[in-house]
DNA sequence: CAGCATCCCGAGGGATACTG
DNA sequence: CAGTATCCCTCGGGATGCTG
């Protein structure tokens, strides 16, 4: 039996598009595409935790680059999950603090991070198994 | 107060690195990025709710080209995600349905999902109010 | 129908050096 | 201390065309 197209999946609350999908203006994605990036976890994982300030998520996450380190708090408090008080002192400190949405945020995500902990023996384990059968 | 680099803050379950954090070799992370990319999650969001035929999903993900489709497919079979089953017909046909390792994924991660429609408002209502404060 | 092969481009992100 | 500015390069991903 051919299922066709059915009718077009949805969880997402809001439709993506209004002819099925459309990525690009998927309200979704655009959330997820900014959390989506190589530090964006691992800064939202430090600052749910505690505020810290900028050396200090430096020396937590030790191969970020300053650029990218800059950044990404940039694009973070961009989208609302943390605020950024600057003390005037000399020389100056800038303390970094989750906000009541990136808690709101982190709540679900956290959740995947640990499945991604938890599972991450048996998805080594699915793909070395994928990779042996793919070496006929 | 100076709370220096206090503990390494961590709810991976498994620690990233041994002296604080090493993105490269992160568990989380090298399952987060595979779930991470452009279409993965769009077609995760499609198969937690039925198994479907490649044109199917084509039809379901319209902007997707088939070289992405067919690649995002592999991975996420390649991480255990989902089974690929071949039905030797003429012209062939195959369905790709969700495996329980994938459901169990979907579960936490349909609550981000969810969370990212529920408050794509709020975000960007933030992003508005900081470009706002940036054109000064 | 369900792919694979090839070409190509732009963005994400690394390294390095300089500043208030 | 907390950034900004440049350069550079990898690679995710789009477009197009061909096959069993």
């Amino acid at each position: 039996m051919d299922l066709h197209a059915a009718e077009k999946p949805h969880l997402n609350g809001k439709e993506c598009g209004t002819s099925g999908w459309d990525a690009g203006n998927c309200p979704v994605r655009d959330v997820i595409d900014r959390i989506a990036g190589k530090w964006s976890t691992l800064l939202l994982e430090a600052l749910a935790r505690q505020p810290y300030r900028f050396g200090e998520l430096r020396r937590l996450v030790p191969d970020i680059s300053q650029r990218m380190l800059t950044q990404t708090l940039r694009d973070l408090q961009r989208d609302g999950y943390i605020d950024r008080q600057v003390f005037p002192t000399k020389p100056p400190s800038v303390e970094y603090r989750m906000t009541a949405l990136g808690h709101s945020l982190f709540e679900p995500l956290s959740k995947v991070l640990q499945w991604a902990g938890d599972k991450h023996p048996a998805v080594k384990a699915a793909r070395q198994k994928f990779d042996e059968g793919e070496l006929s």
